[in-house]
DNA sequence: CTAAAACCTGACTAATTGGTCAACTGTTTT
DNA sequence: AAAACAGTTGACCAATTAGTCAGGTTTTAG
């Protein structure tokens, strides 16, 4: 496509005719970012144009740069967005917890998001895998510290005989490649269960796998 | 850097004078499809640049058009090298294998595959990730006929109770997902331990903690 | 030795695309 | 009501980059 600054589509809701600049900025916020999510993950970040985002989001390119400055700072934000699921997903976990509640928690939690949200799982692994030039700062302070924090207690149960793993860091990379999984290579786990898409029992149907196998793993139940 | 075809570095062997027509193809052309594969790596598809390839491999741009038509084709060839190693990486496993013995090799196959070459992992996991535009044909046929193959042998093993695991797709699943994370998300792991880059002894303590745990998980030992 | 074939490369081009801007419309405030 | 402010947008520009090509050099075959 040429550059076309066409806008195609109304957004969702039949705009009225009033609506304060308040809703409008938030709904095109939302619009753009969620528009941006998918294009990024699609094209990854340098081929995905703004153009390309516009169209999705239904808006003329110039109004995405209205809202974000640059496609720089388009990324950064959706990538903020992504951090804060992932603190959302955490799990507390203390020394008197039961690790058999706590572990299956953290991985039925983890599965969800990835079923939920499969996209946002998608973009930070190519963020990742592409060396996380972005997101050093959170991987090196606010991930960091809450793997070393639970990484303590697991050594700590270990310790009391509770479980039978006594490297945590390494269980906690399995459980999230595990789950992650789910979203990241949704083509290909889709295409080998000749669908073309997950259907609804397919999170539990993996949630029935991984808790028990991880659990056994572990040395629990 | 603006479009520059000067050629910074002559390759590491300092080229005889005469060199066979032969010698220099394949050499040049190994030369480009690493150069490509790191640099489709770090940047992706769009995101890399001929005239980088080009200055990775010390080559001039034109050179790498003369041997690969164009951008696709380079890609291509690199995806091709790629599956060629998957396929060497395939364990034989029947209905007489012990279950043990094939899983853990498959596990130790795989995670080695991992530790040696973690990039041609992690563009084999972006283009899965993007919705594996180039990939159809291989997954759809020879990844799934070998899916299909030993999912079949496995659901004999369980029927002989000699294997806990009724959904051998899910197994693999976790399999790949496990070894593979080791190479795809190399700069999480290795930050959280607190290197640089992962030290020889890495892949033992990765294989030390998965073999086991997988093992138990799928009810053996 | 010579002609053909293969290899090499600097300079150029066309297309794409991030970003800007000025003029405009709609909303809020006083 | 009218000034100030926020949102909207088509048209444009500068930078980047895939791909071409003509004329060169080196290797090979006869």
């Amino acid at each position: 496509m040429t550059q076309n600054n066409q806008k195609e589509e109304t957004s969702v809701t039949d705009t009225p005719s009033h609506r304060s600049q308040q809703a409008i900025r938030a709904q095109n916020q939302a619009l753009i970012l969620a528009a941006a999510e998918e294009e990024f993950v699609l094209q990854s970040y340098r081929g995905a144009t703004m153009q390309g985002i516009a169209d999705r989001a239904g808006l003329p390119k110039a109004n995405v740069h209205y809202y974000f400055k640059n496609k720089k700072n388009l990324y950064m934000a959706v990538l903020r967005s992504i951090i804060q699921e992932w603190n959302e997903g955490l799990v507390t976990m203390t020394v008197d917890s039961d690790p058999k509640t706590v572990i299956e928690k953290f991985v039925r939690t983890k599965l969800h998001q990835a079923f939920v949200n499969p996209s946002r799982h998608k973009l930070f692994a190519i963020e990742v895998i592409g060396g996380a030039p972005h997101l050093h700062e959170f991987m090196s302070t606010t991930m960091k510290e809450w793997v070393h924090d639970k990484a303590q207690v697991m050594k700590e149960w270990h310790k009391q005989g509770k479980i039978g793993i006594t490297d945590p860091l390494q269980l906690l990379i399995l459980i999230w490649a595990t789950t992650q999984r789910y979203a990241e290579f949704e083509i290909e786990i889709v295409g080998l269960m000749d669908k073309t898409a997950y259907d609804a029992e397919d999170e539990a149907r993996a949630a029935d796998f991984l808790v028990p196998f991880i659990l056994r793993g572990c040395g629990l139940e």
